[in-house]
DNA sequence: GCCAACGTTGGC
DNA sequence: GCCAACGTTGGC
């Protein structure tokens, strides 16, 4: 029987990639990440756990839509390209440093969750989100998943 | 645009 | 291994 699915946090600045570009590519690569302990959350991602789409350096900022993992950890070759913003010299195929995943969209959120909303709810204050502000891929345990999607007005 | 928090780099 | 300098994230 399979392991039931994880619930992920991913941030995204929307101005560059956000919940309405994935919605229109259905499926894309969850490129251009380049912190150890966020490659190794998804290093650790299985296929058909969940994603918490967030949006960073937005107006407001806040979980905006939900995701799929569509294809576990595979190289991220835009590391590999000098034209590329996230280039870096010291990844190479034959030693790949960064990896990502593909995610799948699944659905914007009924009702958008503002950080502020977030921040004040109480049950969320272990979050990643908080306590780890710049982690940008973070793992979120099952009550805190809960909580989020009854907030969002999910159905459970 | 400002700036606090914090991860990374590199000199020693 | 320490830590100062630097670059980046991300809220506001």
């Amino acid at each position: 029987m399979a392991e039931p699915a994880r619930w992920w946090l991913m941030k995204t600045e929307p101005a560059v990639f956000g919940l309405a570009d994935l919605r229109r590519l259905g499926v894309a690569p969850w490129d251009g990440v380049r912190n150890y302990q966020a490659r190794n959350f998804m290093r650790a991602m299985r296929l058909g756990d969940r994603v918490f789409i967030y949006h960073s350096n937005a107006s407001p900022s806040g979980i905006a839509g939900l995701a799929t993992v569509a294809r576990t950890a595979y190289p991220d070759h835009t590391a590999w390209d000098p034209s590329n913003e996230h280039f870096d010299a010291k990844s190479a195929p034959s030693a790949p440093r960064w990896d990502m995943v593909d995610l799948r969209f699944d659905a914007a959120l009924p009702r958008f969750l503002p950080l502020a909303l977030l921040r004040e709810t109480s049950d969320l204050a272990d979050l990643p989100l908080f306590t780890h502000v710049r982690l940008s891929v973070q793992p979120v345990p099952e009550p805190e998943a809960a909580v989020i999607r009854r907030l969002a007005g999910l159905p459970r």
